[in-house]
DNA sequence: GTATGCATGTAATACGTTACATGATTGT
DNA sequence: ACAATCATGTAACGTATTACATGCATAC
């Protein structure tokens, strides 16, 4: 059943539309050029997406009051999608999300940052951190083992991931000062 | 076709198998808890996408001269598949790939140190190292004007990149040293 | 009125995912 | 003999990918 759990593509889409009424079109420019497009941005991905929301119920098509903005069909977020959001951005940080997927925790920081503003996203950077570290701190001893130069290349990659929430908590509070 | 443009997964399978004769099995057990699964580390992704390597002629099975080792059917890379391999990896770093995937970049680092040495790997740091300074160099004002915090949460994300290479750089040089 | 870009959509295909199934091996 | 683990495999399903198709603007 695609009713209850979206794919990310689904999620980033949901996202996008927290931000604001936008069409399947402005999806690709908006994340195109950016490090956080790990989907295609080929309409034939987005639209079934699209799509897939609104038989949900998550989305839903607004008429713009615009004289007739061309073909243009703008999204929004329903209630029951923004509660949606609001939990898969609260979901607590696990071990696994850590390992297989530091990018989905990236886009789930930009998201709580524009839904929730910058005490939020320090929040969310936090429990980040404290999850990469305690991925750290474990032994993997077997990986050491059987092949260390794997080994190397795996922990440097992991530990990108702490530089960088410790780099972006840095800049939030930058910001807010 | 899948006779010459294997997936991710793919490459993968033949990044470990340069290193040496490998089961099926032995995949999720080498990958699993490396921040480098990005696939699924169940069978039924592994072994189709062995199948169709073996197809290709990019792998072959091979008898292993031990008294009938369990079930374990152990694959080497053909002579086509390892000049593929290394196709793949001195593949020149693209500006997409520095975009969408930077951690197809951070395997393909891991098999250059594994099949060509630590002179090799440094190479391709500092290859990837200009790339990510190339685009982080770009404008993109457009994105700044739109959105200012996706602008910052891209921008945070993408310059883990360049602080990984040079960190997994020194690394590299201390141990040679 | 022809061309170019905008905006949405569809069809064929292949791949990953999940879950289940099977036989061999080892231990007790 | 029985259980647990090892090791490989298959089937159903959904989804991303690629490439193509469509209609509407606007410009020249």
């Amino acid at each position: 059943m695609a009713q209850d759990s979206p794919t990310r593509l689904g999620f980033v889409l949901l996202g996008i539309l927290g931000g604001g009424p936008r069409s399947g079109y402005d999806v690709p420019t908006l994340f195109s050029s950016t490090p956080m497009a790990h989907f295609s941005d080929s309409p034939g991905s987005i639209y079934p997406a699209l799509r897939r929301l609104e038989r949900c119920g998550w989305i839903r098509p607004v008429q713009s009051r615009q004289p007739q903005p061309s073909k243009r069909r703008l999204f929004t977020v329903t209630p029951q999608g923004l509660s949606k959001l609001k939990l898969w951005l609260r979901q607590p940080v696990r071990r696994a999300e850590v390992i297989h997927s530091l990018e989905e925790l990236q886009l789930r920081y930009v998201f709580t940052y524009e839904l929730s503003g910058a005490v939020a996203a320090v929040r969310f950077l936090a429990e980040m951190e404290r999850a990469i570290q305690a991925y750290l701190q474990e032994p993997r001893s077997f990986l050491a083992s059987v092949r260390p130069q794997m080994h190397l290349g795996g922990r440097l990659a992991i530990e990108q991931g702490i530089r960088w929430t410790r780099r972006a908590r840095n800049e939030l509070r930058k910001e807010e000062a």
